[in-house]
DNA sequence: CCCTATAAATAAGA
DNA sequence: TCTTATTTATAGGG
């Protein structure tokens, strides 16, 4: 013993449980951001898609998936929404695609939804300071 | 004036204000749902996506929306997880669209992603119970 | 799984 | 937008 004994089965109990308490962080997590979704869509009348790759890669997800393909049907706008409401940080799945998905673009078929988003772009800036107008109604 | 007195601007005047707390409702739960998914990908090293639709059907987004694709690439699964995780409550967007989806699935395309969600099911079930458990490592 | 002390989110008022 | 009383989420331990 003396100044070694750090056994081989010391090392990796402690390596699982670091990573046990981490899994059990994402679980809780996982399952109260999806209790949340669920409420917005329940108290506020939205509507709520969304996947969740764990750090294992394993896929979670809540909600319509279809709900996608209303902003997919038009790549670019779905991409155009994703990089200017996004902090920009992907994770480790596919962190360049979106960039890939800009060139192939059909800008013509999604005039009126970037239209949209340049409207709902101003409106966002506007509607903290207008908040409590009693004519300030769609959000 | 009278018993009568409810003029046609006083009511204009409450219907709005009614809807203007719904709007403000969603926009802060909006970005604490937001910010809460930002947690978990920064704390927990998860990837999330979210398309969030506003109750006039306003577009939200966060996250590398071509994670979707991940799951979308395989429909079948997409559509199987989807109702395996949900609540099956979904807004009032597209409410049936996965069960048209289903029939549309290609299955042998999916096959190892369905085999890897049965196994996340057994996993999923078993979770709970083994959480302290010093060798199991993988959610 | 449950419990609980602490931290965070949020509804309402101004 | 800011403040705050209250509700809710969560980390850590059992």
């Amino acid at each position: 013993m003396g100044s070694g004994g750090t056994g081989r089965r010391k090392i990796e109990i402690k390596k699982i449980t670091k990573q046990s308490s981490k899994n059990v962080t994402f679980s809780k997590r996982r399952k109260g951001l999806f209790k949340k979704a669920e409420e917005i869509q329940s108290k506020a009348g939205a509507s709520i898609s969304i996947v969740v790759f764990s750090p294992a890669n394993r896929p979670y997800t809540q909600g319509d998936l279809s709900l996608f393909d209303a902003v997919d049907g038009c790549s670019a706008a779905k991409t155009a929404v994703s990089r200017g409401y996004d902090a920009g940080r992907v994770g480790d799945a596919t962190p360049t695609s979106s960039l890939i998905r800009l060139e192939n673009m059909d800008v013509e078929g999604c005039r009126n939804l970037n239209e949209l988003m340049s409207l709902e772009k101003e409106l966002e800036d506007l509607r903290e300071g207008v908040i409590h107008s009693e004519f300030f109604a769609s959000i």
